[in-house]
RNA sequence: CGCCAGAUGGCAGAGUGACGAUGCGACGGUCUGCAAAACCGUUCAACGCCGGUUUGACUCCGGCUCUGGCGUCCA
């Protein structure tokens, strides 16, 4: 049975869903004013993850994604480009659909953008008000009024005492409270606004998650996760806010996964210290990416070099190596349950305990080596564990000539050319002409080109 | 200052109250015309520090040190 960490108890508890075989779950996706970097792309690789482990596990999942493209970072760098909003959100979505399709990261069932739901927030935030729980300040503001939810500090741990002795919180006049945040903010001139009964202008930003969670998953789900970063004040606030509205629990499961780091320090758009996805898609190959993310814990930190996902490649390719030279025993035997094998056991208890992503890679490899062994039905079973973690989907062949999980510049006709010198080395191996054929060898591995001599033919790849 | 998390072998990274995950790297062997891959073996291997509980602790408890995160926009 599946056990998750849950942020709101602090332990590893058995998921149970609400509404068993259904689960829905929500996951805070991106702010889009910038392309997605490598730490975004580790979120959404570990949600992915958790997305197929559940339809894997039989569950009929609704998984709903957002999109923020409607915030203080949107208008100020399209203002500072010259772009138009919408020209700019629509670019950066498009663009990260190319690199969550790189990535293996399947498409969520909804992807809502914030401003197709602004009359959901409005209701909800009208609800609050008559509810005592929100209040317009003098500016025209309207704020979630935060000592009237008791439950306020229960995600992230903290009590409004803890809040305030903090001293990074910003004065604000018009505020009662100094952790009192903002449900809708008043129109500035040229900025995009909405009409509203309390005057024209934009949402919060924590109000849409609450109101499009809602609108696709109802006022109580199973699961919602995002980065730690948002565990507060984000999620704090999606609390307070839907369970301030409607006076039930909200979320069963809160989930957050570790974050990225550079040289022991958090990547982020802040920080100026993040990588690109597309930056790293330039060197390596997608699939290195995603099994570098994979091979750590979704909740513990993972540090980014170069060389380890260097390291990754190397991994991966070990597995690659294994689904190409047993291709053809692929064919044999009849069908089977994978999770009726020890691997696929093994598998499942990896991924059922908290998303040991890890662990389940250690299963892969166990599978290679028995593959390599002899073991008939083991190349077949590493295929379908590993689609599981959107791993090994590439033809073996074509993964090798292409880089080996390196990008390579390829010139039109290499492949005419690399095959047309091994022709030539066998000739010189025919008439024993050594010296010629580890020339050539010396020659193609100059270049990166391994050959491997096996069963009479010759085999190239990229090294 | 408050709250939270973490400290594992050359590197990365799981895990467990007693039995040496896994990967990368390195070394030796088998195989090969030579290689590569694979297989076999080695790396005499590690659990931040100090106490405690226990027959036994890397694992549980307490303290300490250090690191990171959150408390402000952030996946």
């Amino acid at each position: 049975m599946l056990q998750l960490f849950n942020t709101l108890t602090r332990r590893v508890e058995p998921f149970q869903p609400i509404h068993p075989p259904q689960v829905r779950m929500y996951v805070c996706g991106m702010t889009v004013y910038d392309h997605c970097h490598l730490g975004h792309g580790r979120m959404l690789v570990n949600f992915d993850v958790l997305y197929r482990w559940l339809q894997a596990s039989g569950y009929t999942v609704t998984y709903v994604r957002n999109i923020t493209d409607i915030d203080d970072k949107i208008i100020d760098r399209a203002a500072q480009q010259g772009e138009p909003i919408e020209q700019l959100t629509g670019r950066m979505i498009a663009a990260m659909h190319q690199d969550l399709a790189q990535l293996a990261v399947l498409p969520p069932t909804h992807e809502p953008r914030a401003t197709e739901h602004v009359a959901g927030m409005l209701a909800l935030i009208a609800t609050l008000e008559a509810k005592n729980l929100a209040y317009q300040g003098l500016n025209g503001d309207v704020y979630y009024s935060v000592r009237d939810f008791p439950g306020y500090g229960k995600l992230s741990g903290k009590t409004l005492e803890d809040l305030r002795a903090g001293e990074r919180v910003a004065r604000d006049a018009f505020k009662r409270d100094p952790l009192d945040f903002v449900l809708w903010k008043s129109a500035k001139p040229g900025e995009p606004q909405w009409p509203s009964p309390w005057g024209p202008g934009r949402p919060g930003w924590h109000i849409e998650c609450s109101a499009m969670s809602e609108c696709f998953l109802g006022e109580h789900f199973d699961i919602h996760g995002g980065g730690h970063d948002l565990q507060f004040p984000h999620h704090e606030n999606e609390i307070a806010q839907s369970e301030g509205a409607h006076g039930h629990a909200f979320v069963n499961v809160w989930m957050h996964n570790g974050f990225l780091r550079v040289n022991d320090e958090k990547m982020s758009k802040s920080l100026g210290n993040f990588f690109t996805l597309r930056d790293i898609f330039q060197r390596f190959h997608p699939e290195v990416v995603r099994f570098f993310l994979l091979r750590g814990h979704y909740r513990s930190p993972l540090n980014y070099t170069d060389g380890h996902l260097e390291d990754a490649r190397q991994g991966l390719n070990t597995l690659y190596t294994a689904l190409r030279d047993l291709k053809e025993a692929a064919s044999e035997g009849g069908e089977d349950d994978v999770w009726s094998c020890a691997a696929g056991q093994a598998f499942k208890a990896a991924l059922d305990d908290d998303l040991n992503t890890p662990e389940a890679v250690a299963v892969l490899f166990g599978l290679a080596h028995e593959a390599h062994r002899g073991t008939r039905v083991a190349r077949r079973h590493l295929v379908r564990l590993a689609a599981v973690l959107g791993l090994l989907q590439h033809d073996p062949s074509v993964w090798f000539e292409d880089g080996a999980g390196l990008i390579v510049d390829r010139a039109d006709g290499d492949r005419d050319r690399i095959e047309a010198l091994i022709a030539q080395r066998q000739a010189a191996r025919d008439t024993r002409d050594f010296a010629t054929a580890d020339q050539i060898r010396q020659a193609l591995l100059a270049e990166g080109i391994v050959l491997e001599d096996k069963a009479g033919t010759t085999q190239w790849r990229r090294a």
